[in-house]
DNA sequence: TTTGATCTGTCAAACGTTTGGCGAAGACCG
DNA sequence: CGGTCTTCGCCAAACGTTTGACAGATCAAA
């Protein structure tokens, strides 16, 4: 039982291995096993080799079969920095939406580099994926998007939309998170409030911007503007921004909105730096509900994302369109919520 | 140019469009544009056929490719837990190093369920990847270890080692790391140490003990021993095995080793509850130095693995074994770093 | 008993690539 | 100029699966 392939020494069992130990045509295993298939074989037949198909192992092999069908039941999924803690949940949530399709997940990671992700997408086509799932794409990433889209792979879009490019994506109502945020700095009375963007190259950091400013213009609370050069999202840059914040001239802002928890920690730190405390001095609110925001001293009041349900409405909509094909792109955008801990109080009195 | 696979609407160019188009039979082609048989074909024919298929987008289906050949140029690459910290540069190490040797890694998450895992080695075998790249093996993963080695499928442990079953194995020493905190906290001049220990079920945690335990006995100093009933690795377990240590009765120890830096979190939250703060009353040292160490108060002394090198290593090993099969497997420990932060300091004077 | 319908199992042709072997053509040597 | 050797393109047979077509058998109805 079982051919020894000379090649690598692995065992493996064919469809003609078990049609040869249950006596029938080779043809008939795969129709005795497929259930979409099974009515053309008697009930005899069937249980027989599915009986000795069970015995001796038979795995079908996905390579053949995915030559013969066109199609792999694969999905690739592309993270950018597997590092990221917001990425993980939101890998699971694919990977248990997939599975419920039959399909599996193959994750790459393009390291945050263009060139990396074109030759991890060559591979993956050549590979002949059934469709992608592109998770944390960049702006700068359209055209490379556009080029999947044009060769007919089916893809989908989770955590950031890339907007201008009319792609199927599950992302977090963005707009939502930065009022969420001014809203709350603004019912604890804050009047002088700031903001710490995130990346520009990234949409979602666009968004919070336009929802957080919109809340604040609405309320006639003040924004004070922030300059800055090129953020990368980094705790470093929540320093640096923090520390050109404090050190201008004109009454200081009270309540600090970071487009990242990292940001915020970064923040924080300059902050104590120049003797100030929060939330006594200043409040802020970070984006993201990392796992060490009550770990940290003062814990951070911050936006949390549904990142698993993220990561399985981006499935759902995909093998909605594996389904049925030519349908316009879905877009959803999941709301998320405000978690209140120690960073954010009412401002200080004004003297 | 291109024919229109009328199954899924894709664009694909195979070879016999390349030979078509320059005019070549079709098994030319493939000769032209591997490296490794171009000498079997004119140096004329050769830039004709590349100029053509680059031109027309020509791209290898390796799903034919791995039929043919019985190979299909991917690693498995299973991880346990995504949201772990720890293991993102280990899957980058990883990748580096099987890209060097033009291996693709295949990344997929057991979320630390043994069904789960069973389910993916099926889908993964019955996709022929080449090899199998195991991070994070629990010793209760043995028989399934056993049975994919059985299968004559390559297969690399990578930061986990798996005692008793003889596989290669990229680990970290465990037991130099124990000696490490051990000899670190002795030289503070602690005389009474403990350890909260990690999963039993896992091998590194057992070296780990092991270590401190022989450098602690060997510097005549007294460890306290902690019974535990099955800790996680959690803040919570190391919390209320904190807890416990300094409930009991008698001279509490004054140095303490956590096996992992989240056990340390909540060991530092239960001496605080106590009144006790570090690393004035108690020393502590953690392992795995994450990111967030030294974010906490007070910064956690801990202890660095070279994760990225695991990775690589694993590779490389991997990439050997798939080079001269049939060699005894390797087992290389790479050496931890002490990390020396503000939890640790000299203990309290005696009275 | 004949006719047609239905059910089972077999056959064979793909899917796109790889690769050993064959033979034609040209190069080189005596 | 004949013989030998090399070079280079072509041929065809796989790899393991899927699946439309078909043939033989069984059965019911007329």
């Amino acid at each position: 039982m079982g051919e020894r392939d000379a090649r690598r020494g692995r065992t493996i069992v064919t469809l003609e291995d078990v049609a040869r130990a249950a006596g029938v045509h080779y043809s008939t295993v795969p129709r005795a096993l497929d259930p979409a298939t099974v009515r053309r074989v008697s009930v005899d037949t069937r249980k027989l080799v599915q009986a000795v198909a069970k015995k001796m192992g038979y795995q079908p092999d996905m390579v053949a079969s995915g030559l013969k069908r066109g199609k792999t039941n694969t999905v690739a999924v592309i993270a950018g920095d597997l590092g990221n803690p917001n990425i993980a949940p939101v890998l699971r949530g694919i990977a248990i939406g997939l599975e419920r399709a039959g399909l599996m997940s193959l994750i790459s990671e393009t390291q945050d580099d263009s060139a990396r992700l074109d030759r991890i997408l060559e591979h993956l086509i050549s590979r002949r994926v059934d469709a992608i799932i592109m998770t944390a794409a960049r702006l700068r990433d359209a055209p490379t998007l556009r080029r999947i889209r044009r060769q007919g792979i089916p893809l989908v879009l989770a955590v950031q939309n890339v907007p201008g490019i009319r792609l199927p994506a599950a992302t977090n109502d963005d707009f939502l998170g930065g009022e969420l945020a001014a809203k709350h700095l603004l019912s604890l009375g804050h009047r002088r409030l700031a903001q710490l963007r995130g990346p520009v190259d990234i949409d979602s950091c666009y968004l919070r911007a336009q929802g957080f400013s919109k809340a604040v213009a609405a309320a006639g609370a003040v924004e004070v503007e922030l300059r800055s050069t090129a953020p990368s999202g980094s705790p470093e840059d929540g320093h640096l921004m923090m520390g050109k914040l404090l050190d201008r001239k004109g009454p200081r802002p009270t309540g600090i909105f970071a487009h990242h928890d990292l940001m915020a920690f970064g923040a924080l730190t300059a902050a104590e730096e120049r003797g100030l405390t929060s939330p006594r001095d200043l409040s802020i609110v970070g984006y993201h509900n990392l796992p060490h925001d009550d770990r940290i001293v003062p814990p951070l009041t911050s936006i949390r994302q549904p990142r698993e349900e993220l990561g399985r409405t981006a499935a759902e909509i995909l093998v909605a369109m594996l389904k049925t094909p030519g349908r316009p792109p879905a877009l959803r955008r999941l709301a998320p919520e405000l978690v209140v801990r120690r960073s954010t109080g009412p401002p200080p009195d004004i003297r």
